[in-house]
RNA sequence: GGUGACAUAGCCAAGUGGUAAGGCAAGGGUCUGCAAAACCCUCAUUCCCCGGUUCAAAUCCGGGUGUCACCUCCA
């Protein structure tokens, strides 16, 4: 399989450091909030890629953090503490804050048929093993203490810059604003290891440290749980592309300082969801979670799909153009599946072969959209429609669309609302009950029977008026407000 | 200002040196009392621009332009 890696900017064949597994590191979470679907779209893609890889063989061991230590707002926003915040918004205490949005951060996650990694672990879990990592690089001269906090050292890396090629003098300080420049730091891109003087003063959770009471600084959190949970070799690191520096960066520092030898060689990053201003966030326009969407009616799984169809290093706008476009097509791709029949015997020749067309598209950096255009494929292919279906839930177990699972729904609503022996079947697209509107329909149904068509227009056109849309189908008619 | 990624039809996109996949939308048709659904057909002489290499370039090279992201203690 070839990836492409941010940390030598070409696609490279994908090698772990034990032959058949990975070991793979997710960046989490900050859960002081609801998670939009432009963050959702980088877990989506991460787990696309997770189910690839144990589709292509190999077993997986995947390790997630959760953000639960007190993080500046972003975006918009400043100067203030992320989980305080939101706690004295909701007037909870932060930890309740904490479990809250993490319950909230799976149920999306589940919506969207994502995998819980195998290990989920808070930051605010392994504040030992943070002390143990920073103790130790202070004792090899990679960290410093100033002004209170401890730093690390950036220019004691022969390569401090791993994903891009910035000259120091040309980083711009303070670049939002209302930060200003730390003037602790020996070297511009030193970051904080431990903080026992923030300016946030009240910082609500802290620990004792050989340093004084505080808390771990940003970056070492995602290092000192993956160390623990994925041993000293990593394989694959994910994260969003706005993850790559300084963040990813500065995790590769203080792993392979503390390690003292090569940490992760593979780096998997998500370009962003755009609206027509720019990257989507919590504070700029229509803060959309899965939770919107679906109190508008769409599918998460539709979404799911709009994502596939794009490629994960791509920016892909959002619009609800896109997404009823998204939408549209997901169902007719549902409705054709349905229409497929569960019998005879699977031609194994033809199952290799449209595998083995997938898995090409798969195994070239992730192509999802590719391996989309594939299941149109096998829907064409001259085949039998077990063969068709074996193949479809084979890609499904990457895809994750719940194919053949919302093909039997509809199915089943379809012969549900097949007719009794020569009745007449009125069906609530919405499961609403209406029996005036009800009434209507059979009468324009008689009216149909008797050839008075004018008539049964106009009880449609009556209907219309109320915001009612009625279609027939064999043996019945169907009703939705529009 | 610096750095990185991306640029293919109305939209989402495939394509990795051999003459532009697929999906959605749109138009036409079959079918239906009319609609809807379904099915069939049509839909980029051209791949952001300008040069170069080559028998051959969307694909390789050089130079531009545009969009997005990052440059904070954002994750």
């Amino acid at each position: 399989m070839y990836l492409y890696n941010s940390a030598t900017h070409k696609k490279d064949e994908f090698v772990t450091h034990t032959p058949g597994h990975v070991e793979m590191y997710t960046c989490g979470p900050t859960v002081y909030h609801f998670a939009h679907i432009g963050n959702l779209r980088s877990y989506i893609m991460e787990d696309v890629l997770e189910k690839y890889l144990r589709y292509a063989g190999y077993d997986v061991n995947r390790v997630m953090n959760i953000t639960d230590v007190g993080h500046l707002t972003s975006d918009a926003d400043e100067g203030e503490d992320k989980m305080l915040k939101g706690a004295k918004r909701e007037h909870k205490t932060v930890m309740e804050i904490a479990q809250f949005y993490t319950d909230a951060f799976f149920e999306d996650c589940c919506k969207l048929n994502i995998k819980r990694p195998d290990i989920v672990q808070p930051a605010t879990g392994l504040i030992d093993d943070y002390i143990k990592i920073i103790t130790k690089l202070l004792d090899t001269g990679y960290a410093y203490q100033a002004g209170g906090n401890i730093y690390f050292d950036t220019s004691k890396l022969e390569r401090y810059y791993i994903f891009n090629d910035h000259n120091e003098e040309d980083l711009a300080v303070g670049v939002r604003e209302g930060v200003e420049e730390d003037t602790n730091k020996r070297n511009k891109n030193d970051f904080v290891l431990w903080f026992t003087k923030s300016k946030f003063e009240d910082q609500a959770l802290k620990w004792d440290s050989p340093w004084g009471e505080g808390y771990p600084g940003w970056h070492i959190e995602c290092s000192g749980i993956s160390m623990k949970f994925n041993g000293e070799y990593l394989d694959l690191h994910c994260g969003g592309v706005d993850n790559a520096f300084p963040h990813h960066t500065n995790e590769i520092a203080q792993s392979e300082s503390y390690l003292g030898h090569p940490w992760c060689p593979q780096w998997f990053h998500v370009a962003h969801l755009n609206t027509n201003d720019g990257k989507m966030s919590k504070s700029k326009g229509e803060f959309l979670t899965v939770s919107l969407l679906e109190s508008k009616g769409y599918d998460p799984l539709a979404y799911r799909f709009f994502c596939l169809q794009s490629h994960y290093r791509k920016g892909l706008l959002f619009s609800w153009e896109n997404l009823d476009n998204a939408t549209v097509a997901f169902n007719k791709l549902l409705t054709r599946i349905a229409a497929l029949k569960d019998e005879g015997d699977v031609e194994q020749a033809v199952f290799d072969e449209y595998k083995a067309k997938f898995m090409k598209a798969m195994d070239n950096d992730l192509n999802t959209s590719m391996g989309v255009t594939v299941l149109y494929d096998v829907l064409k292919a001259k085949t039998n429609d077990k063969t068709k279906l074996a193949l479809l839930d084979s890609f499904d177990s990457v895809l994750g669309l719940k194919l053949l699972e919302k093909a039997a729904e509809l199915r089943g609503k379809q012969a549900a609302a097949a007719p009794a022996a020569g009745g007449f079947t009125v069906i609530s697209e919405s499961g609403e009950e209406d029996a005036a509107v009800e009434q209507l329909i059979r009468d324009r149904a008689d009216a149909k029977k008797a050839k008075n068509f004018a008539e049964a227009d106009r009880i449609r056109d009556e209907l219309k008026a109320q915001g009612i849309e009625v279609t027939d189908v064999p043996g019945g008619a169907k009703w939705k407000r529009v």
